[in-house]
DNA sequence: ATATGTGCAAAGGGTTTGCAGATAT
DNA sequence: ATATCTGCAAACCCTTTGCACATAT
């Protein structure tokens, strides 16, 4: 994705395109699943004025108009990534990296729906935590 | 279970049998899923003298002995249960109550593992958001 | 022109830590 | 007797907030 269809994706949600913005998407495009610290970081060049006040301002804005989501990993460090399909999150133990996994969870949901009772099912949030192939060796 | 048990399992586990954990048991037994401040309220009854960082500390030491488990909630409150067998989460985003639904999520795990190619998965996190039958209404 | 966004510094909330005294084994 | 646990207070994150200035529309 460019720049440009990052403002057409604000404009869309009526925020207002700023440098900031773009460049919080642009990192988060690039490294899959990063913290705030990580945008920050990331950021800084290309924005050096940018504060960390400002991060945390937009991701919550950003989530909030669904372009943005939150990973909830087993560390205490939350996670951030752009909204795309559903899927499947796998997290390695040992390097602590975050793998995403594509998956229709649609008959997983529907089921446990049926089964468990609940009046409606939204999202599936899964995480998987197990060894990747690389930390297997 | 009874106290009794509970002080069977600290030991087990090499962990000194205090009233305070004795307590923390007992209170997420009785109410499923609680927040550290759950529980502290919970157990001031019991326990008077309890402190909150007795409260923190004990969790992180029955955590690392697997007798708890946190759940992550899509809020930002973290939450514990007593880790029993492999169940979901039902999380109701209207009255954020959080259900458990015991479901074997083995098969699932499986096709994660083959499908993705990752070595190992141990661990499945499921966390399904919806709205529950009370709060259809 | 006006609403929104930014950056700073301060405040807030939840969690962790160090230490001296208390308790379990 | 000794290792561990507790409770207190302080320290430490990470995240949010208020405000004046800057920027996007």
């Amino acid at each position: 994705m460019s720049k440009a269809i990052f403002a057409e994706i604000l404009k869309e949600k009526k925020l207002k395109i700023t440098p900031q913005r773009i460049a919080i998407l642009e990192e988060l495009e690039k490294n899959g699943h990063s913290s705030v610290d990580d945008i920050f970081n990331g950021i800084k060049l290309k924005v050096p004025s940018v504060s960390l006040a400002t991060v945390y301002k937009n991701i919550l804005a950003l989530q909030s108009v669904d372009i943005l989501k939150s990973v909830k990993t087993p560390t205490h460090k939350q996670k951030y990534e752009i909204n795309v399909k559903p899927h499947v999150h796998l997290f390695c133990k040992i390097c602590e990296n975050l793998e995403d996994f594509v998956i229709n969870t649609q008959d997983f949901q529907e089921y446990c729906k049926k089964e468990s009772g609940y009046y409606c099912i939204e999202e599936a949030s899964v995480l998987l935590t197990g060894v990747c192939r690389n930390c297997a060796k």
